[in-house]
DNA sequence: TACGATTGCGAACACGCGTTCTTTCACAAC
DNA sequence: GTTGTGAAAGAACGCGTGTTCGCAATCGTA
């Protein structure tokens, strides 16, 4: 399950607890230079062949051209409870179909108030960071290329935008139109890619795409 | 408890949401363009005045000429909810592949001895008969026909014969193939027909089909 | 109407900072 | 020896990004 992860070498145990206490204190990342300064190293290309060495062994993440773009991924950010198999509760806002808009979650709703209808989430389906979940209930059958049908709940993480790669339920505001697709920036413009190969990807400028979410998890049950 | 904090303007609100949702799935923060970007606001400096007042406020700190660097002041992570009442504990036996015979519980194993690698099913997905129940992960892209993809967790009641309409994992001995199928007894032939009615379905002598049991729910979560 | 304060816009400007290229050095393989 | 490879150094190069400045639009107040 884990990934496997090989040797790390003194140095970059050392930028590795560097990040993390940077990290802590402040709570934006530290730049490559500040790395180098940190750790006492004299290059600042050494910091990036290690830092390429340790995500690439699975410790970190790095969004390319970006400052101060590292997460830390063996470690959890933030302190969510005890970390154990814990169930968690996410509100269910509504729902999500073809030719309706997206419901957006209020301002700092995400919060258990057993008052409103919710889903539970095993913890198989928790995410680390529990912060920004919400679930959307699927109506219709226009999500089959991204393996979602009729009936299914999809949750959320509430964001405007999105990496490359991950998928996003997406609102096309000429279309009228609400996806769940992977999301691919290129240049101005934005690829959607249904999670079927088989589908055709739609490519829009990238203003006419509104982001509404990142799609954490799919829980489907089957009609007897 | 909440501390008392001068007005936020409904764009500034909005920006300290972006800004949340932003870091709490990178680690890192924002850059005063793509908070321009994701509040959809029109020039860089507007977003730079009104993150002067929201320092000024007490909302967030900046460290001036360095890149995102924003700390949000009174974000404390949400408490992950109680554990919902009424989740089932199954049994996870190992997983379904397309070439791979399906695996079999054993005798009145079903039970929750935490031992075993187990899924947690939350109420949304728990049958009223909580007999039978057991899990297995999706190997391979073959059940693409059901919604269901590589990763997926399925959840099954055992059953060795199913109603017309159900769906179920059956195991094809001719084809050594295991697929997740709607089941239609038809005379001596069992039809198996996809959840996706856009493609064909399978015809076949009924003593040619293993039905193994009867999927009762799926679970998907998605890789960041 | 006049006027200052608030808020917003757009475009440069200049530095922050990731990236890359060239060298160097040690060590193992052939 | 030659060759290949991992680790490191130093210096540019160039895009990323915070900052600033001039100028409209809106609004409360006199």
């Amino acid at each position: 399950m884990t990934t496997a992860k090989p040797r790390v070498s003194e140095r970059q145990r050392e930028m590795l607890e560097f990040i993390r206490d940077y990290h802590a204190d402040r709570s934006y990342m530290p730049s490559i230079r500040e790395i180098q300064l940190g750790c006492g190293i004299s290059s600042t290309s050494v910091v990036d062949y290690n830092l390429r060495l340790l995500e690439r062994d699975g410790h970190l993440k790095r969004s390319p051209d970006i400052s101060r773009a590292i997460e830390l991924v063996g470690a959890a950010p933030p302190r969510p409870g005890s970390g154990g198999p814990e169930t968690l509760r996410v509100p269910l806002l509504g729902a999500i179909a073809a030719g309706e808009p997206i419901p957006v979650p209020e301002a700092g709703a995400y919060a258990d108030d057993g008052d409103r209808e919710g889903v539970t989430l095993p913890p198989e389906l928790t995410p680390r960071d529990s912060r920004g979940l919400y679930a959307l209930r699927v109506k219709g059958d226009s999500m089959i290329d991204a393996f979602v049908t009729d009936g299914d709940i999809v949750v959320l993480r509430h964001a405007r935008d999105a990496r490359n790669g991950e998928m996003v339920a997406a609102w096309l505001p000429l279309e009228d139109s609400a996806t769940l697709k992977h999301f691919h920036l290129e240049g101005d413009s934005v690829r959607l890619m249904p999670a079927n190969p088989a589908m055709e990807p739609i490519v829009v400028p990238a203003d006419q795409v509104q982001v509404h979410g990142k799609v954490v998890a799919v829980m489907r049950r089957v009609a007897a």
